[in-house]
DNA sequence: ACCTGAACACCGTTCAAGT
DNA sequence: ACCTGAACACCGTTCAAGT
């Protein structure tokens, strides 16, 4: 009378994505395979497919929850009320954090393919505190503008340093310093 | 009497490196297999070996291509005297040569394994005019601390607006010209 | 001297077969 | 219900064999 009895799940999704998130933050983006995800999780390749679609999502996936986590740490950041200290305070926590986990950053703003692209509200939410800072610090009609030009800046700041791009040697803490102090005052309102 | 006759080559490093930016400039980085390459100049793969190291060699050789002619367009922007407008026009160039050409543009600042990297000469050297504009508009000493903060910024916007970061709407073009504007306005001497 | 097919070790993905 | 080996269509790369 009994029926098939179903087999117990070795995985989950949760321990697919925190063992693709763990390659990704050793090896980057070009080790995150779907047999050596397989493996960490103690299953074989095609038994992944049970849980995600395919990788692309599983990109997709490891990329939310390092939004998540980029989110955590910028939120963090203490406003003083003084709008230039918070606005270089965000800035260095993005700096940090970026540093702290290099390829995981580089995934924020990699040229993904369509299906491995995040939910689009993440991005805005994690740069609430920057576009807050940059709405007090230029005023509301330009708070936009002014919130793209500090992560464009800090952004491409990043991949230059993160990329070996800064080959002409130089202080590059200072360059990062003296670049966003250049930036906070010309976003500030003209004096 | 006659030693054995030496087949005429059917390629050349050349018309395989054409091939390859061809390919680049259409599909992307992905799209450049050795095989599609291959199939382009008319021989198989494995012929490319006689040419190319491998892949990496390729990828180099295109990237190396790529600024060249990043190097021509913005050697040609007219240079007025006013340092100002100078630096606007070379950020307007480079933002028009990274649209009329968005795969290869990608290329430039893309995280790349250690045998793709190009000439460490070529780089600097396409950035030429922004590091001359930023040196009369910011002082000699701050020359390069200046050309950082221009080229981070640029290509922070660039890399957002290629990759589909600005979602939250609004004139990008606009906010390009406000970001320079305001830029080119900290680099100055304070007024 | 150059080009090729066959082969190797990898990819991502599908699917019939096992439990 | 879940997992697997085998298979497929791709990669980059090597190499013996052809001309």
């Amino acid at each position: 009378m009994e029926g098939p009895v179903p087999t117990p799940a070795r995985t989950s999704l949760e321990a697919i994505v925190a063992a693709g998130r763990g390659i990704v933050d050793t090896e980057g983006l070009d080790g995150l395979t779907m047999a050596r995800v397989a493996g960490a999780v103690g299953v074989r390749a095609p038994s992944l497919y049970k849980r995600v679609d395919g990788r692309p999502t599983l990109v997709r996936l490891v990329l939310e929850d390092v939004l998540r986590e980029l989110t955590e740490a910028l939120d963090s950041v203490a406003v003083t009320g003084d709008h230039r200290r918070d606005i270089v305070a965000v800035a260095h926590a993005f700096r940090d954090y970026a540093r702290r986990r290099p390829h995981a950053y580089a995934l924020i703003f990699a040229p993904l393919p369509e299906g491995a692209r995040p939910d689009p509200d993440l991005l805005p939410r994690a740069a609430g505190p920057v576009l807050r800072a940059a709405a007090a610090l230029a005023g509301p009609e330009h708070a936009l503008e002014a919130a793209r030009t500090v992560v464009a800046w800090a952004h491409g700041f990043l991949s230059m340093e993160l990329g070996g791009g800064f080959q002409l040697g130089g202080d590059v803490d200072a360059a990062f310093s003296y670049g966003i102090e250049r930036i906070s005052l010309a976003l500030g309102p003209a004096s």
